[in-house]
Order: structure tokens, then sequence, then C-alpha cells
DNA sequence: CCGTAATTGCAAATGAGTTGCAATTGCAAT
DNA sequence: ATTGCAATTGCAACTCATTTGCAATTACGG
């Protein structure tokens, strides 16, 4: 299912459309445009995408929403929140989950570059609950941000 | 503005109303609810106490989300989600920041005891960000709900 | 007790996300 | 290639949490 790799290369790891999940040209495109995405994108966004690029072709949001929703049930599609905004963000699974750091001021996400539970011990919370995953998010501001953080709303104080 | 403490006891620290903020029954209530509620509530359940509480007094959800609002902005409440959910809920600050394992079957929050980065360096991330907190949500299934994880819904897979 | 600004209740609006349904499409079997 | 049928789609109407406009009420300093 993986790309040949030649050898000495580290070549781009391509992504092919999930063979569980049945191909209509809706869900190619959101395939395309969520799998190629540099950082988690919300249904609205993904929506605008998809009437550029299907110009002239009819597309409905709810359709945009049911195709996550099966992408998400197969595991192939992480669907968050972040602090400060109020609509879910969905994130196309590249093997190992990410964490960001969210600027509270522009919203804008930084993804870290590891996840510092990764050799962690915090899965053990004794018998009364089982830890399958979780999720971290720093929150702050971001570069752009920082020094303009006290005008205006902020999200947070 | 503490309680006066008895030498070898432990005091259970008591929690007075913002000076900061104008009091109104309606606010006292809230107040009271989330500053001895022993996990964070939404706005819903928090009215459902309030009209108990109060009852014969007219009482207006948006009273509740517009007191929550006020309290958050000074720093006394603090509102996030959680997997699962859509709601928001909000919890009393009491001095240090908590986290919360969430059940992904029943929504159940068990908290956390420590925070695993009290002493951990995560809030370096070079020039490019400002980290001015963090949340950490671990999920899974509870005790109660695990065995059962894979009947109906989970929100998860 | 009065005056005024802040707060409230109410009802209507918002906005993300969902759903029912009839029309359309994908695709496997012919 | 054509057919048949179940899955998917577009649409419009709906849900539900949260917000907002506004007139009436309340808190609180003077």
């Amino acid at each position: 299912m993986k790309h040949e790799i030649t050898a000495g290369e580290k070549p781009a790891e391509e992504i092919y459309f999930p063979k569980d999940i049945k191909k209509t040209k809706q869900r190619v495109e959101i395939f395309r445009i969520l799998s190629t995405a540099s950082r988690p994108m919300s249904a609205a966004e993904i929506y605008q995408c998809l009437i550029k690029t299907m110009e002239g072709t009819n597309f409905a949001i709810s359709t945009v929403y049911r195709g996550l929703a099966v992408f998400e049930e197969k595991g192939y599609v992480t669907k968050s929140t972040w602090m400060g905004t109020e609509t879910y963000c969905y994130e196309w699974n590249q093997g190992r989950h990410r964490h960001y750091a969210v600027c509270l001021k522009c919203h804008k996400l930084v993804p870290l570059e590891s996840c510092p539970f990764e050799h962690a011990k915090i899965h053990k919370l004794g018998d009364d609950f089982t830890v399958t995953g979780h999720k971290l998010e720093l929150y702050g501001f971001c570069r752009e941000c920082k020094g303009k953080a006290l005008d205006g709303k902020c999200g947070i104080k």
C-alpha cells in the first residue's frame, strides 16, 4: 500500500483513498483537500475549497459533514476543537497523532514537533480508567500576535 | 482572604464571591453552585440547579451564560470542551489548574491528581510561540463503561 | 429614598451541525 | 455496455447550544 522506496531517499509518504470507503467524487475531493492540508480544517473551510475546485457542480455542506463522519468512523480523520474556537476541525491522520499550540488571538495552530507523552507513563490511572488516547493543547500567543496581545479580545484573560 | 488556619489541620479553603464583580442574587447562586461543584458543569446543568434552588423566582438561561462570561473574563472560571461532547463546561478555578480523563461512552470526567507538566519543560517552543497555558485531556473508558465499550456509539472508534 | 447604570427576563436570532426525503450515483452482477 | 439496487447526495427544514436586542427591573452610591 506504500509507495516504492528508493534506497537512501526519504520519499513523501503517499496517501491513497481508503479502500474500505465507497468512492464518490465528493469524498475524493474531501480526501484530497484534507490529506494534503498542513493543518486541521473546519467543515466550512473544506466546503469553501470544494466549491472553488468543483465550480459548476452542486455541493452541499451536509455532504462534507457526512463524508467527514465516515472518514472519522473508520479512523482516518480526527475531529477536535481548540480553545478559543467554537467549531470542530478535522485532520487527516498521518500515522502518528499530533499536538498543537493554538494562538488565543488569531487562532493559528502551530504543530508541536513531538508528543511529550511518547515515553511517559501518564497512562496509568489505576483500575478506574482505561486510557485509550490523549489530547494536549498548548495555548498562548504566536509571534505575530505577541505584543499586541492586550488589544481587543483574546478569547481568554 | 483565606480562612484562619488551625495548626495541624487542613481546612477546606473557603471561597468568597469575587469583590470585583457586581453582586446580584443570580450571580451569587451561580457562584455558589459552581464553586462547590466537584466537576465542571454545563450551563444547562447549572441552570437546572438554579431552578431548583430558586423556585418561584424567574430565571433565564441567558443570565447563566452572561454570568459565566463575566466570571470567565475576570479569570474565576475556566470554560472548555471535552472530546465526545458538544457543549461547553465551566469550572471554578481553585488556584491550580486541573486535567481530566473523559469517558468516551458516558462522558464522565475523572480528575487527574496532578499535572504531568508541573515540572516539565514543554513550555519552550522557541521564539515562535509564547505559551501561557495548556490543556491536557486523557480519554478512554471508565470502569463502568469498560467491557461494554463496544456496544452502541462511543463517540470515537 | 433617589437616580442611574448595570443587569435581567424574554423572545427572537444566530450558527454549527444534523436529518428526512426524493433524486442521483456507484458499482457489482448480468 | 446495461441493469438493478443500495448507498450517497442536494436540498430544505430542523435541532440545539449560545447570543443578542430591548424594555423592565435591580443594585448601590449619594
